[in-house]
DNA sequence: GGGCGGTACGTGGAAATAAC
DNA sequence: GTTATTTCCACGTACCGCCC
């Protein structure tokens, strides 16, 4: 029976391409696929993908780019989006799209197959760059010049201010700017070690594995005999529960139950800055 | 139903490395 | 020396299953 629509039969010539391809190059995932390329998972399309980057990498088969084309151009397109979304210039996602394709298409000897997931994970940081040097190129383009010019009608450089010089009221203010901050912070500290003692003996031993020791996740994760993904919520659960009990403290309601956790949690004070960039 | 522990996955920072 | 690329790691969210 023939393709009913035009995605059906777009899907059905991808895979005989599919398998023309795994049949030339003796791969015997990429034939897998190819029976059943309407029902790949998430993983398994990326496991696809970084096949295709491995034989295009290894034989330079161009008909294995232009499948890798076809498969992955919507993922990348999406990670494209997604960077321009913070760029202030508009810029047209396509456009960059097609640069990191040709990036994929330059680079391909240090490209590692060897993970399921290497090219997702490979073309994420090749878009991510690329978007990030269109989006400087399109801001130096539209830089804003520094020359000012006078009523006269004479251009005159913009005066840049002297930091060397010592404001007398300035310093005075950041004196006492400096005392009050002082004193904050051993307020916050008090606080601090009061929700400390609220963890449990578990989140306390990662927290202070991770953030008093100074050992990375996989050796803390090693220590406690546990995975690294559940090292990564113990600590991020007890961090949220230490900025509950700590909010609750600064705001003097210590009746308020530990229940209204925040959605997220990143930034300098895990819980706030939602989306935010971490420092 | 809500809390807890776990997995999978997306995202960004930063260091290492390569290219110019 | 600077810029671009690659890789690793940390952090956080969504979702699921189990238990009380």
């Amino acid at each position: 029976m023939s393709p009913s629509t035009p995605i059906a039969y777009r899907l059905a010539c991808n895979a005989s391409r599919l398998e023309v391809l795994g049949a030339k190059y003796g791969h015997e995932r990429i034939l897998f696929s190819s029976k059943g390329l309407e029902g790949l998972s998430p993983t398994e399309k990326d496991r696809l993908c970084t096949d295709l980057m491995g034989l295009f990498a290894e034989h330079q088969s161009q008909e294995a780019y232009a499948l890798l084309y076809e498969f992955a151009q919507e993922m990348v397109l999406k990670q494209v989006r997604f960077h321009l979304s913070r760029s202030f210039f508009p810029i047209d996602a396509y456009d960059v799209m097609q640069e990191v394709f040709v990036n994929i298409y330059k680079y391909p000897t240090n490209f590692d197959a060897t993970k399921d997931g290497a090219f997702k994970n490979w073309a994420h940081s090749i878009a991510r760059n690329t978007a990030l040097k269109v989006s400087r190129r399109a801001q130096r383009n539209q830089a804003i010049s520094l020359i000012s010019r006078q009523s006269d009608g004479v251009e005159s450089a913009l005066e840049i201010e002297d930091p060397s010089v010592v404001n007398p009221y300035e310093c005075s203010a950041a004196k006492e700017d400096y005392e009050n901050l002082a004193q904050s912070w051993m307020l916050y500290l008090h606080f601090y070690a009061q929700a400390f003692k609220t963890l449990s003996p578990q989140e306390k031993r990662a927290l202070h594995l991770a953030e008093v020791e100074n050992f990375t996740y996989r050796d803390v994760a090693a220590a406690l005999e546990i995975r690294v993904e559940n090292l990564k919520m113990r600590i991020f659960r007890a961090r949220r529960k230490i900025y509950n009990v700590m909010k609750r403290s600064f705001s003097g309601n210590n009746a308020m139950p530990v229940k209204a956790a925040p959605k997220v949690s990143k930034g300098l004070f895990v819980g706030e800055n939602k989306g935010g960039v971490r420092g």
